[in-house]
Order: C-alpha cells, then sequence, then structure tokens
DNA sequence: CGGCTCATTGATAACTCTCAACGCAGGTGG
DNA sequence: CCACCTGCGTTGAGAGTTATCAATGAGCCG
C-alpha cells in the first residue's frame, strides 16, 4: 500500500488523473516532506530542481526587488501544484506559512513521468490555467484597487479558500470564522501595502462592526454584505 | 494546401507541436479572422466559446472594475495563444491594440483536438506556465514599484517584445527604436497609473535624454543603460 | 480651417508611506 | 511566580507620491 492510498488529497490534486497502476509509479519518485512554518521549499532565481503537491498546510510564492521590497504573488492550498516544470528558473521563491506536508518530486523525473502520462498532463494544464486566471484578477487589485478595497477582497477571498480546510460544512459555502495564515507583514506583501496601512483597515473594518479580531491571527466575519460592498 | 503552410507564426505557435496530418486537420476547424484596432474578439465574463492564436499586430486583455476602472491583464504579441480552453468562462476582454490577424477555433472543437494530441497540449502547458510566471513578475511592479520604476520596466519589456516584429536583425537582441501600441491611457492600464502621470514621467525621461520621443507613438531608447537602472 | 481626439502641463487634494512611539503577548530566566 | 525581554501589532504625526480637476496644446480628418 502506497502512502497515495491514505493521501488526504488524492481525489484533488493532480495525482488524480491516474488509476491505481499509475499512482504507485508516481509514488516511487516521490516522496513526503515536513516543513514548519516559515521554512522555504524553493529559493527565487535557483534552477527549478524540484515540484510538489501541497498535502496540508498554506505556503506562499513570493519575489522582491532588489533593494528588498517583497511581493507575494500567489498563495498556495492543500492540493495546490508547486514549482516549474519542462526546464526554466524558479522565479518566485516557496515558503512556508504554516507547518506544512507537501509530496515533492525532483523536477527530471516529474517532467519524464508527464510526458509519459497526459492524462496527468492535461490536469496540471487545467490548475495552471485556473491559477493564470486567479494572478490576473489579481493584478485589478494591485492595480486599480484602493487599500480598503484590496484588504476586503483579500479578507473575501481567504473566506472562500479556508473553507474548506477549517469548515465543518461540505467546503461549499464560505468561511466566517478562520484562522490568519498569514502575518500583518505578510498580507501588506500579498495586497502591495504597507504594514501600517493594512493594520489601520483592519482596526476600521473592526471598529464599523464588518468584521471582529478575536486575537491577532483571528477574524471574524459579522457582515459580509458589507464586506462585499468594500472589496468593489 | 492548408493556409497553415503559409502562416507567418506556425514555427513558434503551438501548432508547432504536430505534424503534416495533424495540422491539416486543426486547419480544418480553425478560420482566419482579422480584427481592425479597437474591435474586440472576445468579452470579459461570457461564457468561454472560442480561442485563437494571433498570427499577426499586438491584442491587450483587460478587466475592470463596475465603476470602469481597468486594468491591462496581459499583452499578446504573434503565435502567442488567446482564450480559456476546457470549459469556464473568459475573465477578460480580448480586443486588438494594432490591426491583428488570427486563427480562431470554436473552444469546444478546440478542447476535443487538443484532448488528442498530448502534443499541442504539451506546448499549450508550456505556453502557460511562461505567462503565468511572466504575470506574476508583473505582480511585483503593480504592487511595489514607484511610477517611475514602472514606466522604466515598461519601456524595457515592449523592447524585448516587440524586437521580433519591429528589428531586422535575429530577434535576440532588443529594439532600440519602435512604435508604441498602446496609447497613453492603455499603459496607464497597463501599470496602473493615470495618464497625467504616465506622460510627466515620459517627459521626464525625455528630458533626462534618456528616450527620445519622436511622435507621439515612437520612442527610441537612448541611454539604456539609466532606463534598466530606472526600473529597478 | 474648424472640430475632434489624444496628450501635455499645472495646481491642488487625497491617499498611502515613512518615521516614531507605544502596547500587547509569549517566552525565558531569575 | 514574576520581571524582563523580544517580536509583532497598533496608533499618531507629518511628508511624499500620485490622483484629480482643469486648461492648454498638438496632430488628424473631414
Amino acid at each position: 500500500m502506497s502512502a497515495c492510498d491514505t493521501c488526504l488529497v488524492r481525489n484533488r490534486a493532480i495525482c488524480s488523473a491516474l488509476d491505481k497502476e499509475e499512482i504507485g509509479a508516481l509514488n516511487a519518485i516521490g516522496r513526503r516532506r515536513s516543513l514548519v512554518s516559515g521554512e522555504s521549499l524553493i529559493w527565487e532565481g535557483e534552477d527549478s530542481v524540484l515540484v510538489a503537491n501541497v498535502i496540508e498546510g498554506v505556503l506562499k510564492l513570493s519575489t522582491g526587488t532588489e533593494d528588498g521590497r517583497e511581493q507575494i504573488v500567489g498563495v498556495v492550498y492543500p492540493s495546490d501544484f508547486i514549482g516549474r516544470p519542462f526546464g526554466g528558473t524558479t522565479n518566485h521563491g516557496v515558503t512556508a506559512l504554516t507547518d506544512a506536508r507537501v509530496c515533492v518530486f525532483s523536477r527530471s523525473d516529474f517532467d519524464a513521468f508527464a510526458r509519459e502520462h497526459p492524462g496527468l498532463e492535461h490536469k496540471l494544464l487545467q490548475r495552471t490555467l485556473t491559477e493564470l486566471d486567479r494572478t490576473r484578477r489579481w493584478m485589478l487589485l494591485l492595480g486599480r484597487k484602493s487599500a480598503s478595497e484590496k484588504v476586503a477582497s483579500f479578507l473575501m477571498e481567504l473566506s472562500d479558500r479556508l473553507s474548506p480546510i477549517t469548515c465543518e460544512s461540505d467546503g461549499s459555502s464560505n468561511a466566517t470564522r478562520f484562522v490568519l495564515p498569514f502575518s500583518r507583514q505578510q498580507i501588506a506583501d500579498v495586497l502591495g501595502l504597507t504594514i501600517e496601512t493594512v493594520s489601520r483597515q483592519f482596526t476600521r473594518l473592526k471598529s464599523e462592526g464588518i468584521i471582529d479580531l478575536p486575537s491577532r491571527r483571528e477574524v471574524v466575519i459579522q457582515d459580509r454584505f458589507a464586506l462585499v460592498a468594500e472589496a468593489g
């Protein structure tokens, strides 16, 4: 029995394109790896040597300027794919925001396996197209939205994306209460703002009764309608 | 003899994954279409009904907020692929910035063809991965760069991307003089700025001798080193 | 030669950043 | 068990960059 048989994301990750025998072959070239919060799996600018599936936890994809400004360019959740297959260098670092578990493959092994399994490539293509759509929507936020719209949009997105994890229901509904996998600085790096501006927006949303902040890392959405309106 | 045999981009577009016979089959489900500058091929939010390859010209991918703010989320050049295969709706409009020619397919026809030709899907996957990398790099610009850095980065990128078209040499070098396929408003929509800010940056770069502007739509890079430095 | 669109330039306002101080919570060591 | 230290977050004051509003200028086409 391979590790894949009990994998938490086997029905959602790209592996779901494979049959039992193929899963076994893929399992043979992959290995599990645990990351503690803050630990990096891939560094910006290095050759692409590995790819992975996220099993558990949340990770950020980030890039920065020479003088130290940082921008988080993506956030990945369980069942998402990490890395740059088929040559090239990785243009962004990958770092765990929470403790995480991933299923890692050497890029060359994965490339060869994928070329022989069009179904897997197809799943990966669909996932990449979806991620490209999501990234482009985020560009509208970065380029055209105000600080208040950015923060509200961010909370809405989190509420969507975290619900399969934190919500006891079927995952189709949105989470109303969740734990932020981000520090204030990381939120600022997602939204293209400073930490102070993020903090002020949080305080304002709380004072207006739209959200509650039981602790630094917890958010309760009290007025989803108002939050949607703020998101623009 | 099919239209593909004389296609200007047959060696660079995703079609290059196919052999002679397959090209014939693909040709049978596609058709050529001409667009005049400003004409749209796809509208934001509609069901994805068609996909296309760019043969000639430059097109923008754009999205906007309800209150009319616009953000250009991508720019496509000859040999690039347009549209959202494999279900879903199109999240951004596609509009010609110059007169253009494209090779159009109904999405369902293309989907079916692609599923039967893994080589084509592989090319499309590579292209999509590259586009995702490019888009993420652009997020750093939108989120963290100043107006002067944005404009300088924009000119550098254009110099790269336009060279295969306007440059008489091998295409590996960068264009020093080129015609902008964008109005000032469109440049603002790419960079997340206003038209006035873009104009002021252009004027400044010209007054500092870094670029010259022989006409509204022409740019000459006079000091590439300084421009790179400005790009941050 | 108007009349149009698009771009430039100027003055002012608004938003967000920067710099600085303070507060809170968790962990450590006495 | 408490005091202190440290990291993170909040709050405030002021500066700076970019947006907004308004007027002028340049090129193009009828």
